[in-house]
DNA sequence: TTGAAAGCGCTAACAC
DNA sequence: GTGTTAGCGCTTTCAA
């Protein structure tokens, strides 16, 4: 392992101070044009590269950015992730991304992790057996900025970036109802998530409105992987449904599969409404109705609001106001959730 | 923003010196245990937390590895991500992620930004439109640990995590073979890389091994996404293939989906063979045949080759030996290549 | 078993 | 425009 070269390397070299050096990579206007191009040409010729740690630590910050997700397995998650990216990118943030695999012992793990870092900010969705949300106190004390996004702490007042599920649910729901299905069945996920719940209460208004009773039996709640998705299938079809509004695509899709395997037509006798618009959903026969929900531009909303807390933070203002900002989602309607004639592929 | 709490403020409130504070909190044998136990219970009190950026800088090192995706929006890069990620928390390691898009413009940018952030290491896996490889030349020239991983450079000479491509192509494209498909389209990707370069002479192989004559005019090459696959899949139907093998499984699913609604029956009227054992290949109609790559495991197996770089590194013993790692792929049949009798959905 | 002190590479206040 | 210098918080050698 050869030795770093560094800015006393270039210094000596130059028979300058290391202050005028790092000012001219820096691209300082206090030093001469002249200077900052000897300095330049001699740092390349050198095999010069600025050493981040020692600036960091100089200037007490990392640059670099926590994402703290439930996973990243999905769609969804990927695509807020390029979102951040986007962001993150173009105003030179790093970001360490953890995440805790749906499990609240390790998301705490983790934010220690990040704050031990030393991250600039935190962004954040929750994972889906969290309770407390006391491990975020540490980045509250010291008034680093931390963005909830999706899923969000209902109580905790700070920012955060959702989308209307309560809103989106009543939506889906309204529209089963108006294509003439009558027993809607919901697979939801923990309703200690605000997102599953919101969706949840969403339903339940809109079978209220629309005169229907509500059937606690029509709903099943599980972990949304495809084992335990099938099972609280099962358990609902019991129950005669005739229609699923199920909280997750990929969820939606294997239930799609299954019924269709065991002879069950779809939407003809029963129809499908699944959440997230996921790749999967457009791929899949009949194309699965979803709500679209905007990954990208919530990553990019988290993040740069993120950033702009930092840098208020960094000009001493203290920014104590805690925006929420709703990010719409549209219905989706595609092949799965309406009955009229439609052309089914393989019977042209 | 408060005052961090440093091991000064240790050391004074306990009078002690700076170097037992970083000793005890180390859990060096050197401290007495009783002066450990005062300085850790100190420690909680003053909510003392380690400041990583000094011990970095002042270790010489980051505990970070870099990680250089060419994406992350598939699930094959999600569990390599996975796999990646087990072994680095296990031992200790932080993972800066940087994507490239396929773009080799980005891909030479993240090199650089993970390169001055000092990471202790670096996973590769190539850019579609990657040619020259210098960018990777700092690291082999500081000694800096480098693992490729799927997409390699063929003649550089370090250390690759790989499948054997050809072999699996010449498995899928036998398998057709044996299915009584003889017309077989293959659509592919930049044959720059070795994976997509590997199968196609694996595909080439397997058709003159059962004396069938190659017809270039049955191989297209794109991008993989949606539109140009779908351009190229419509170019090759001009030449009646009874069969396609497709380098990537979201790529053969949107093709499936497109013969299927203009009335082809798959795998009666066509035969279907992807790559990857992307999920979504289970939850299509008929399920996708393909070949089980095993990302988690070539991501375990990377890092875990990496930190050991890194490891023996550090004793002094400089490694010059480049291992080459196959990891074993299986053919998967599923239904969109087997053209016996089978149970279509919806018609019991 | 503990302490003193040097120094990792950089930045920025202050001086000239 | 440029230089001097004092740290950022930690680890580690050497001495006690």
């Amino acid at each position: 392992m050869e030795k770093q070269v560094t800015i006393y390397d270039l210094a000596r070299a130059l028979n300058l101070s290391t202050a005028t050096i790092s000012r001219a990579l820096d691209d300082s206007p206090l030093v001469k044009p002249k200077t900052r191009e000897k300095i330049r040409a001699m740092a390349d010729k050198m095999g010069y590269r600025q050493n981040l740690i020692a600036s960091n630590l100089r200037k007490q910050q990392s640059r670099t950015i926590g994402v703290l997700l439930h996973e990243v397995n999905s769609y969804f998650s990927t695509s807020v992730l390029a979102g951040i990216e986007k962001i993150t990118t173009r105003e030179k943030y790093d970001i360490l991304i953890a995440h805790s695999g749906e499990d609240g012992e390790r998301e705490i793990a983790n934010t220690r992790n990040l704050f031990n870092k030393r991250v600039d900010g935190l962004i954040v969705s929750l994972a889906m057996s969290t309770v407390a949300t006391d491990h975020f106190n540490p980045f509250f004390e010291q008034g680093i900025p931390v963005v909830f996004f999706d899923r969000v702490a209902k109580k905790m007042p700070c920012n955060k970036i959702v989308i209307d599920n309560f809103k989106a649910g009543y939506e889906a729901t309204t529209h089963l109802l108006q294509q003439g299905y009558r027993r809607i069945a919901h697979i939801t996920a923990s309703l200690q998530r605000n997102v599953y719940e919101d969706r949840f209460r969403g339903y339940k208004k809109a079978l209220t409105d629309h005169h229907i009773r509500f059937d606690p039996l029509l709903v099943e709640s599980c972990s949304l992987n495809r084992e335990d998705t099938l099972a609280v299938m099962h358990q609902l079809l019991k129950q005669k449904p005739d229609a699923f509004f199920i909280t997750n695509d990929f969820a939606a899709a294997v239930c799609m599969d299954e019924l269709q395997r065991s002879g069950i037509r779809i939407p003809e006798d029963i129809g499908m409404m699944g959440f997230n618009n996921d790749i999967l959903g457009s791929l899949i026969n009949p194309r699965l109705s979803t709500i679209d929900y905007p990954g990208t531009r919530m990553g990019e909303t988290a993040a740069q609001m993120l950033i702009d807390k930092i840098k208020t933070k960094k000009n001493g203002k203290a920014t104590a106001e805690h925006k929420s900002v709703i990010i719409s989602s549209t219905l989706l309607i595609r092949e799965s959730s309406v009955k009229k004639a439609r052309q089914r592929r393989g019977h042209k």
